[in-house]
DNA sequence: TAATAAATACTACGAACGTAGTAAAAACAA
DNA sequence: TTGTTTTTACTACGTTCGTAGTATTTATTA
């Protein structure tokens, strides 16, 4: 799984916000992004904060007219740079701590807990096959 | 006054910078701070950085003389507090795509995927008695 | 086409941080 | 006690971000 380095991007959780608001709703022109966010800011303050994320290149925004701004990193490249944060600051690497923690603050459900197992069921196949 | 670290904060990554550094090296003076912390900064900017974490109230400022600083939040919190918004922004609430992140990025030891299968398994024992 | 509405650009401002210099106070040494 | 060093306080500055007002440009419609 080559995962390129991928450089780093430190978002505030302001921006951070923003952009998971994007990857909840797709593309979206500036109004639609004022209507929909949930915390009432001003028009220009979205296009500010659209714009700037845009400038940096966390946002795509498009040329045409009524331009439409989209997320560009994803999910994964977010949630794998945080976790990878958190596992090196909080637990050294170690993900089994993480893993207790998200198991134990949250409730499972009995769905949760078969993906899970099957989650691992793989992971210990791959080691037993000693492949990479 | 100082605000006892109670339910949210959010640190910018220099300050968490800062409150890793702390828990790594626990209690240091200023000058200890600054001469052990990695990268070189001003002596007077630790300061400045360790007393504004101090009064956030997430740093705990000694009376002694040579003052000593030690965390107040602990890593506990603070993964706690980036998994519930890592969960809630990244994949609403699920833990299960996190840990299937979590497990397929990282090469798990044999003891590893033990260690996790006993929490799920205690997770699961957990649900059947229909404790909450 | 002229008037109006929508979209975009430009500008500004305060708070938070990282940066650090300088002044004052306390501790220490001679 | 006095001079020096260490510690702490106070002040300042540049940048980034969230906030938004105002001006300009483009689209729409009467």
């Amino acid at each position: 799984m080559t995962k390129k380095p991928g450089k780093k991007f430190s978002l505030t959780s302001g921006e951070m916000e923003l952009i998971s608001f994007l990857w909840q709703h797709g593309e979206l022109s500036l109004s639609e992004a004022h209507e929909k966010f949930a915390k009432p800011i001003g028009y220009t303050t979205m296009q500010t904060r659209l714009n700037r994320l845009a400038e940096k290149g966390y946002v795509k925004r498009s040329d045409s007219r009524p331009a439409r701004y989209s997320a560009v990193i994803k999910p994964a490249h977010v949630s794998a740079n945080q976790l990878n944060v958190l596992l090196n600051r909080v637990t050294e690497g170690s993900i089994v701590p993480l893993v207790a923690q998200l198991v134990n603050d949250k409730s499972l459900s009995a769905s949760d807990i078969k993906e899970i197992k099957d989650i691992i069921d793989q992971a210990e196949k791959r080691i037993a096959n000693g492949s990479q």
